[in-house]
This record gives C-alpha cells, structure tokens and sequence, in this order.
DNA sequence: AGCTATTCATAATC
DNA sequence: TGATTATGAATAGCT
C-alpha cells in the first residue's frame, strides 16, 4: 500500500525513517482503536520511537491494561505452575486480620530493605575494589615512568661516552654499522614515549588514584 | 477496506464480532510488528478480546517494554510535579482524606522508584568508567615495560661495547669512577625493578582489563 | 505537511 | 472455520 513494495526492514535513512514512524504509528493507533470498539476489546498499545519518546494507547487506561495483563500472567503461571503461589507469597492470605497482615507487610519490607542494602554494598564494595586497582596499576605506571626516565638518561651518558672515546680514537671497525642502528632506535624510543603519554598524562602521572564520577570512598 | 465501508462501532453479532477479532488482530499485530522492523521501535500490544483472552505482541519482550513504560511515565510524574517536595516531607497531613492520601503515596513510591533506578544506574556507569580507564592504564603499563626493556637490552649492549673500546684502549682517565657508579646504579634498577614486578603482575601483564567481583558488561 | 499510485487489509460472501 | 474477491484504507515515494 504505497507507491511500491517495500521489505521488512530497519530503514536505514533516518528522515524516512522518522516520516515512516510518524505515518505508521499514526495507523496502528487507528487500528487499534478500531479494534477495541469493533470488537470490544481492552487493548493497549506502547511503542518507543528510535529516539526514545513514549508513545501510548489504551482502550481503557494504560494502569488497567497491565493491571490486568500482570494478573493473566501470574494466572498463566499458576496454571503452568500451580504450587509456586504458596512459596511466593509464603501462606494463603484469605482469613487474616489487619494485624496479622500488617506482620506480614512489616517483613517483607524488611526483607526488601535487606536485599536492597546488599545489592547497594555489592556495588559499592566493587568500585572501592576497582579504585583500589586503580591505584596499584597507578602507582606502578608511576614507578615505571620513573624507571624509564632514569635508564634513559643513562642511555644518553653512554652514548655521550662512546661517541667521546670513538672521537679520541679513530675511524675503525664495522662496529659503527650496529651502532648507528641502535642510536636510531634510541632516539625513537623516547620520542614515542613523549607522544604517548600525553592523552594519559592526566590519569598517569597524577599522585592520586583518579576517582571518577561518584566520590565514595569519604 | 472490504466489500463495503463499515462505521466503528461495536459489532452486535457475536460471531462477526469474533471473525473480524480475529482478522484484525492479526493484522494489527502485523502492523505492530512492521512499525519496530521499519522503524527501529520498542513496540508492546496487548489485547484482551471481549472473551477475556489475552493476545500479546512485544518486539523485544512485554516486560521490558511495561518496566520503560513505567519508568518512562515515573520521570513524566516527577517532572509535571516538581512539588511535591513540599509534602514530600510528612507535614500538614492533617485534613487529607484517604483518597488525597492513597495519591500522595503512589506518588512518593514513583518516586522512590524512579531516584533508585537512577541511583543504580550511577553506580554501574561508575563501575563502568573504572573498568574502562583500567584498561587504559594497563595499556600503558605493559607499553611502558616493553620500553624498558628494550632500552635495558640497549643498555647492556652500550656498555658492552664501552667495555670492549675501553679493554682495546687503555686504563685511562678518572672517567672510570662515573662510569663505575653509573654501572653499579644499572644493575640495580632492573633488578628492583624484577622484584617489584612479581606481586602486580598478575593484574599488568594481562591484556584484559581485570574484572573484579560483579560482572556487569555481559 | 500534502498528493497519488499502489499495495494491503478486510467486509461480505460462499 | 477457511478461501475468495471486490473494495476501501493505508502508505511509499514524491513534492
């Protein structure tokens, strides 16, 4: 139903993509209504374009669809499942007093808090743990440039002494060929370490862990 | 569309009623189903025929679309309602009736909801962000212990062929003293170096990032 | 946003 | 139910 036919797939052309979402949408949710009051039938219709905007329809209102949905499922599952009920919702609720659920409502809160506390530690245990290596792998980097910088300047005092004792001596052997080569290396050696480090300079050579985001370690 | 135009209006005959149900739930479904391809959308149908069937279509799964929905209809709430942190509070409750009361509570446990889904979803960006700039710096690290070894390697090599020059020379100048302690300091940085190596090791030389504790990028 | 040429969905019928 | 078909709707491609 359009100027030609088209295949089921994303549409990769973003514009068409959003006029094709906007026409379309437009339509289901005609049909949608159609059908509801054709046929007399609850529906509910969600979508979320590609860029995230809610969009929604509800022969009755939305909370009662689901509402209603949850139930049926929860009915579907007892059917498939029939005594998971008395494990999950620990005894049949039919016959107690206020008081009585008022216990129940009071431990399952707890219950809830506890989960919540623990799942919250967890989270929280893991990015002290993470800024903990951090810290090590930092002080290492730290370590390491060190190192470098030291072994460095000791390559250069050779140099320097070679180039000394081949200028007081003379002209002699093959042994510049390798020489050479390993000067070139050397002067390349430093050079990319300079060009390295600049993107990681801010995380690297910094005393401190860098702590991103939330601070949670007071 | 059909033989003849029809009005929208519920269908009095039970069977035609439930004929075009069924017609018409199919092509709605479809219609759901094309509009996600095409157009890259989260879409959610549900549809309880006047029978109280339930018929569903979600193109990712019912309850991720009902749990954005819902939080997409939370944030909605807190930003159409921006004080309620006046009542927020618990004060001048008196004179609300219990309907005013049942509102304020759903409206609170929305927002309770909506600040912890927010606040876990920090707390993983975060762990995220550790591991991501962990990896940076191990990246560094092994590039930084590659390099000292490669200077180290022609280190040893200057110094042997300082060694050779000076044993082909003779013993000459006070240059032996520098040269000495230059010689004693070299042998000492690779060899604290070795052994500050061992204990990080395990954490450096990895080229995966370490992933401690919970596994939250599957 | 509109406008058609087309394809599609489906009401009526068997 | 299921298949068929005439017809109205939906919409793809253009402007």
């Amino acid at each position: 139903m359009g100027r030609g036919k088209i295949v089921i797939r994303r549409i990769d052309n973003s514009t068409s993509r959003q006029v094709t979402f906007s026409k379309r949408r437009n339509g289901i949710f005609k049909k949608a209504r159609e059908l509801a009051i054709l046929c007399d039938a609850e529906v509910g219709l969600i979508i979320f374009s590609s860029t995230s905007r809610l969009y929604e329809y509800a022969s009755t209102s939305m909370k009662s669809v689901i509402d209603r949905y949850s139930r049926a499922k929860e009915e579907q599952q007892l059917v498939a499942n029939p005594d998971i009920e008395l494990k999950l919702m620990g005894q049949d609720l039919s016959g107690l007093g206020v008081k009585e659920l008022q216990n129940l409502e009071n431990q399952l809160e707890m219950s809830l808090r506890c989960i919540r506390t623990k799942k919250d530690q967890l989270l929280v245990d893991e990015i002290h743990e993470l800024n903990r290596k951090g810290s090590l792998i930092q002080q290492d980097n730290m370590e390491l440039y060190r190192k470098v910088n030291l072994i460095r300047q000791e390559n250069v005092e050779l140099y320097k002494k070679l180039y000394e004792k081949e200028a007081a001596g003379e002209v002699n052997r093959d042994s510049t060929t390798p020489n050479n080569f390993a000067v070139v290396e050397n002067a390349n050696i430093p050079f990319h370490l300079e060009l390295n480090t600049p993107p990681q300079e801010n995380d690297v050579e910094q005393p401190a862990p860098p702590k991103l985001g939330l601070q949670l370690n007071p």
